[in-house]
RNA sequence: GCGGAAGUGGUGAAAUGGCAAACACACUAGCCUUAGGAGCUAGCGCCGCGAGGCUUGCGGGUUCGAGUCCCGCCUUCCGCACCA
């Protein structure tokens, strides 16, 4: 009786144990130097914010990353696989105001509880290259990119309307504006506001950022769509419309009432267009409310300005409500014209709300039988609808001049597709959309009124932060030299600590006078420091580099280190990061290479996104009150239930259901798995490392088939399928066989060194998913060594090999039977055997068959008449 | 509107174009007992007493053979969106 209380299964007693070991074993989970001559592998995890805890998410991202990297190792690959913490960000700051802690002590708190969390959990990471975002030693290498930067021309500082978040009372990144919300808080609406920011020049990279996406095979489908979503590249053109004054004015002047304002030249209208082809069809220019032009005509025209004011205005609250595209067209005439520089033609310039200055050039031609929002805004307005463009295919009769029932002329308009040819576009006409935009282009170019364009919908990455806990922008304002960048000799500009938190008034850090006030570094001039800090994705941006040489005080990396670990083989994270930390990242990666401090081109050669993990159908908040805590899961279950059960319940890139009851079905087969190995333990243990005898029975060969079988699936999926749930599920299966054979095993049917192979090879099979059982057996069955640097089994096909194989027999399609057939047995033989079944006899009686198909191993095909 | 992914039992899911539902959860019945969040046995897509028939969102197609490939829809989720 005391036996079976040995037997049981209890990780709170195992998992301590070998936590405890873990740790005092510095070098077990660390890299070796790049000399070693082993092949390197970099499997990186997202690091996480220091919130405090884990969740769920969390423990799903970490358990498929240290699986992978366990694998590796055990494959004998130099594995790299560390850890950090995004540390800078403004909960910090709110905690701050909530708790009276200053975000450092708050945020290095919570480094040490999720470390704790994560230890437990039994991750493998090395922690002797940690990295912690919101330390000195760490954002002073920002602020060294930020100068480097800006000696490359890629920081500058401009006025700008920029998204400013009342809840953080600061501004957020386009990136970081989401359906007109705040991203941190999803029913704070973003307003727009005009401040003097620095900026990131990523737009500098932008075409070199949309065609690496070509070459980023490992990376999947939907990433690099956003991603070229996000960058948005328009190929179009430029076109000069010259400005015409109004009636109105021409009369005064010649009047000699007054000499008008507008009499004065000025600047052609320069309109972007991806649809040149359609610019015969143009019956109007529509300007964006803020446009310079209407900023000038308006200050003659009090009229004008009014009706402006009240477009930007609704502008402004469209964009604040996030559904910009909902509101209704609308616009106000200027009463002045604007000449089609291919016709000559006069057309009206408009103001439209629905015209954007931080898009193209902020003017459009309008073309409102080719354009949907055009068509909408010209049949409300009454202005000219043209066709210039005739379906390609209907309306063939129409241009060789014969009359045929579907007339071009009658497709609906607007019509917007490219697959056409145009008509009433003078020498253009009966030309293809794309021929004649070459031309019109190439026209254009001539006339000097025009030229071909590329534009992109990336806008350049704002980084001014009016808040507290980041890092510090190393600028100087001097009223003598302007602006001063920090000498590097002077770097890091630390962050002060002794600071009162509000969320009033701009930056905490200006009121600050011992921060603020400096000398020059030019002029020795009393000067002010920048109070701005940078937004936590620069943070980010560049971590994946620091942890190859995380102690390195005079650079942010030796690029030797860099050039050896990088590309990242493997990345794993959230898709949220997709278009935000994962587009900045891959700038930083290019820039960093233009300074010539790496060689890769990309940071990361793969890249894997797993899905979310929700319960009940929702995902996890705690305002649905369905949060489902790792600590909870690990005191109940232990971390080997509860990292497996995140492997097990979907494939890693699907969404996952958390199930608490599937937890505790994990937990009761890791139980089965130690009663089974703990049981046969002494036999391993006293067996020596013999040839096995596969002879010796039915149910050891059909054991040892079933070994082979589960190494060979489980080994091809770590190769980049990655459906973790069916390797776990393909261990089961084993397990399954082995309980049943428990009598085999029992009696000694089983030869020792088979048992040995068996139950030695589960356990290695197990490693990756449940490291402390895997330990604990381990140990159990003999091993002194770490089960991390046991060698990965390998497949014998040999054994793997069916000896006999069932094969389905279909009749006309439908299946009929199956018969079964030697593993080898070719065509014929498989044949055979179909037409001597009963079942097949039976339903052919009386019919011929007419053919056969045989896919020997695989199926057999009757066709019978 | 553009782009991406998905749709299979009561549930999570499995299935290189070749026996749909492996593995597990839940449930049902039974056994065991040291009464445990334990263990063991059996059952568990639908219709049918059965033989058997039907079944992977819907409709077509390719094929000896389709959950899987192609075409057209529908639904759900995700991303982008007056981007000219």
């Amino acid at each position: 009786m005391a036996e079976d209380t040995e037997l049981r299964y209890d990780p709170a007693k195992i998992e301590p144990k070998w936590l405890e070991r873990w740790a005092a074993d510095a070098r077990l989970y660390a890299a070796e130097p790049a000399a070693n001559g082993k092949p390197k592998y970099y499997v990186l995890e997202m690091l996480p914010y220091p919130s405090g805890q884990l969740h769920m998410g969390h423990v799903r991202n970490y358990a498929i990353g240290d699986a992978l990297a366990r694998h590796m190792w055990m494959r004998g690959y130099n594995v790299l696989h560390p850890m950090g913490w995004d540390a800078f960000g403004l909960p910090a700051e709110n905690a701050a105001l909530k708790n009276n802690t200053p975000p450092r002590q708050w945020t290095l708190g919570n480094i040490a509880a999720m470390k704790r969390q994560m230890l437990r959990l039994g991750l493998g990471y090395d922690w002797a290259t940690e990295i912690t975002t919101c330390l000195p030693d760490y954002y002073r290498w920002n602020q060294w990119f930020f100068l480097r930067m800006l000696e490359r021309g890629l920081v500058y500082r401009k006025q700008s309307k920029v998204n400013w978040c009342p809840e953080c009372a600061t501004v957020l990144a386009n990136e970081q504006v989401i359906d007109g919300c705040c991203w941190r808080h999803e029913d704070t609406r973003v307003e727009q506001r005009d401040l003097e920011q620095w900026f990131l020049r990523i737009t500098a990279y932008a075409q070199e950022l949309l065609d690496g996406l070509e070459k980023l095979e490992g990376w999947p489908e939907k990433v690099r769509t956003m991603q070229r979503n996000w960058i948005g590249r328009s190929q179009g053109a430029e076109i000069d419309f010259r400005f015409e004054r109004s009636i109105k004015d021409i009369l005064e002047e010649e009047s000699g009432v007054a000499k008008p304002a507008t009499s004065q030249e000025r600047p052609a209208i320069r309109v972007f267009t991806t649809r040149i082809d359609t610019i015969f069809g143009a019956t109007s220019v529509q300007l964006a409310p803020e446009h310079p032009l209407v900023t000038e005509l308006a200050a003659h025209d009090s009229g004008l300005r009014a009706q402006v004011a009240y477009l930007i205005e609704e502008q402004k609250k469209a964009r604040e409500s996030g559904d910009v595209a909902a509101i209704e067209k609308h616009g106000v005439p200027t009463g002045h014209f604007a000449v089609n520089p291919f016709n000559n033609e006069l057309m009206p310039i408009w103001v439209a709300n629905y015209v954007l200055m931080d898009y193209g050039t902020g003017a459009i031609m309008s073309v409102p039988g080719h354009d949907e929002r055009d068509f909408e805004f010209a049949k409300k307005y009454a202005l000219p609808i043209r066709r210039v463009i005739a379906p390609a295919h209907a309306g063939a009769g129409a241009l060789n001049g014969s009359s045929s029932s579907l007339e071009p002329e009658e497709a609906p308009l607007p019509f917007t597709s490219e697959d056409g040819v145009l008509v009433n576009s003078g020498e253009y006409s009966g030309m293809t959309c794309p021929q004649a935009q070459k031309l019109l282009q190439e026209a254009a170019a001539r006339g000097a009124f025009g030229e071909a364009k590329v534009t992109y919908r990336l806008k350049d990455w704002g980084v001014s932060r009016q808040r507290y806990w980041g890092t510090p922008i190393p600028m100087i304002h001097c009223e003598r030299d302007g602006l001063v960048p920090v000498p590097d000799d002077q770097l890091p500009v630390v962050l002060p600590e002794n600071i009162e938190i509000t969320q009033q008034g701009g930056s905490p850090l200006a009121r600050l006078p011992e921060f603020v006030n400096v000398k020059c570094p030019k002029c020795g001039e009393p000067a002010r420091r920048e109070t701005d800090t940078m937004d936590t994705f620069v943070d980010s941006s560049w971590y994946f580099y620091r942890y190859i040489d995380a102690q390195n005080a005079q650079a942010p990396f030796d690029s030797a280190k860099a050039r050896h670990w990088f590309p990242i083989d493997q990345y794993i994270g959230g898709v949220e990061h997709a278009i935000l930390h994962l587009i900045y990242s891959r700038f930083w990666t290019k820039v960093m290479r233009d300074l010539d401090i790496i060689a890769n081109d990309e940071p990361a050669r793969r890249l894997f996104t797993q899905g979310m993990v929700i319960k009940d159908g929702a995902k996890m908040s705690k305002s649905k009150g369905n949060v489902v805590s790792p600590d909870d899961m690990v005191a109940r279950y232990g971390a080997d239930a509860t990292r497996m059960y995140a492997l097990f319940a979907a494939p890693p890139d699907r969404d996952l259901d958390w199930q608490e009851d599937g937890v505790a079905g994990v937990s009761r087969f890791l139980g089965r798995v130690y009663r089974l190995v703990t049981k046969y333990s002494c036999v391993v243990r006293s067996s020596p490392p013999a040839s096995r005898d596969r002879e010796a029975s039915q149910t050891a060969a059909a054991l040892l088939r079933k070994l082979h079988q589960t190494i060979a699936r489980i080994s091809l999926d770590f190769e980049g399928r990655w459906h973790f749930n069916t390797c776990v599920a393909a261990i089961m299966e084993l397990v399954n066989e082995l309980q049943a054979a428990d009598a085999q095993l029992a009696s000694g049917e089983i030869p020792a060194p088979v048992v040995a192979e068996l139950l030695r090879t589960l356990v290695l099979l197990l490693a990756p998913f449940a490291p402390y059982l895997a330990a604990e057996l381990w140990e159990e069955l003999g091993e002194q060594s770490a089960i991390l640097r046991a060698p990965w089994p390998q497949s014998d096909p040999g054994l793997a090999k069916e000896e006999e194989i069932e094969i389905p027999v279909q009749i006309n399609g439908k299946l009929a039977t199956v018969v079964r057939v030697p593993a080898g047995a070719d065509s014929k033989a498989i044949e055979a055997a179909a037409l001597a079944d009963r079942k097949v006899q039976l339903r052919a009686a009386g019919k011929t068959v007419a053919k056969v198909i045989v896919v020997p191993g695989r199926a057999i095909s009757l066709v019978v008449k």
